[in-house]
DNA sequence: TAAAAATTTCAGTTTATTTTCAGCTTCGGA
DNA sequence: TCCGAAGCTGAAAATAAACTGAAATTTTTA
């Protein structure tokens, strides 16, 4: 799950990211409203986290080029009390939610998982694969009734994998989605994690639900 | 599915290649805008990925060129933010689509099944010929409701012969369409491959799909 | 700040795919 | 019906993709 947050105050900016990354998200920053643009457009963000003032474009402007461009990302915009008039047009360009500063971070959490709940066809908030499922709010990975203990990389890569269940990921695509995009990682660190993940989801029960379909990627099916 | 890359910077140009390559397309890349025009005016890609900004000649030009000499190939142009306002100015020239740098890969890859979908027949995103079919978007090849398992190349090539079904294509043509131009393939491993796929595809069927046209070259066809 | 844990890279191995080779078969024209 | 070109085939050689154990590095924790 990755979130890009828009957002020019550094101080806030580093704060939004360090609590997100403790929530298990993958997070980029963008610190004005172009460079925002920019990364939002890429498509490669499951959520934007948008503060209403920035430089260069606002968030508002933001908001409506994205939709113009057929971009469906939710998009949370963030905005300071005193600017609360501009709730109804921020909602006219297209945002999903709205927060106003200052606001407690349980409260964003919350919201952020309503929006990324939406789209999504998940049984409440737990992904299934055959008997294994992970549990989006409490970060719980079950197979068959026993309680799997992953590292945080482990997590985002199966939560990427069950979210496209049987569908193939090159490793690519998932260095993309699990990683930040300033990291060049090697395939092989995919490699790795697959293998982790293998020994921990896979080893001991008789049906392997992760798959290598060689030349083209990994897959999770039942 | 054959695509021209004209980027002049060799490190994006080749991330490029690497990227699609790994989504079974076949890439060619032409560093500068002349030689960017004389290959895409070639005739022997599926697809163009132009960059605005090129030595020699620009991506306008060269769009506006190939239209005028009634080449209608789709274009897709590549444009750094801060060029964001030729945006109209490409639309006018000819390009079928836009998008602007940094991009992610998958952004890219969604344009690009965009502008391939439009001139074709596929159901959605899947080929079919008779009762064998080859989905896009998951790499399945399925016959009679039994999946197949192809290696990479085996799929390329049944993908190529699956877009052109009924046409016949050489050995020379198909070693153009699944193997990179600069590769110097032996036409005897073209005929090892349809031999893999007759083993996969035609031999537990009574209907062989794959037909040999003796001095001609292959075609599948129900 | 030292120890533990997680992340990433490395280098060697295994495994599968790709390509070539050499001999064989088939087809169509002299 | 015989010959040569075109295509087919099984297996070997070359290449590439994926796996693995362990080391190096970074981050977290106590």
């Amino acid at each position: 799950m990755k979130i890009l947050v828009v957002e020019d105050e550094h101080l806030i900016a580093n704060a939004l990211k360090k609590g997100l990354e403790q929530e298990h998200y993958i997070v980029d920053l963008a610190f004005d409203g172009l460079e925002g643009y920019d990364f939002a457009a890429s498509g490669d963000y499951d959520l934007i986290i948008l503060d209403l003032m920035l430089p260069q474009m606002n968030g508002l402007e933001i908001c409506k080029n994205l939709r113009q461009e057929k971009i469906h990302i939710p998009i949370l915009m963030l905005t300071a009390k005193s600017q609360l008039d501009d709730k109804v047009e921020g909602f006219n360009s297209g945002a999903d939610d709205y927060l106003t500063k200052p606001f407690a971070f349980e409260e964003l959490l919350a919201r952020i998982r309503a929006l990324s709940r939406r789209p999504q066809k998940t049984d409440g908030e737990i992904l299934t694969v055959g008997d294994l499922s992970l549990n989006l709010s409490n970060y719980e990975v079950i197979r068959q009734n026993k309680k799997i203990l992953l590292s945080s990389k482990e997590y985002s890569l199966l939560e990427c994998l069950m979210r496209h269940s049987d569908k193939i990921l090159n490793k690519d695509q998932l260095i993309q989605h699990v990683w930040s995009y300033e990291s060049d990682i090697l395939p092989n660190t995919v490699e790795v994690y697959i293998r982790n993940l293998r020994q921990k989801i896979d080893k001991n029960y008789k049906v392997k639900l992760i798959k290598t379909i060689r030349g083209f990627g990994y897959k999770i099916s039942d």
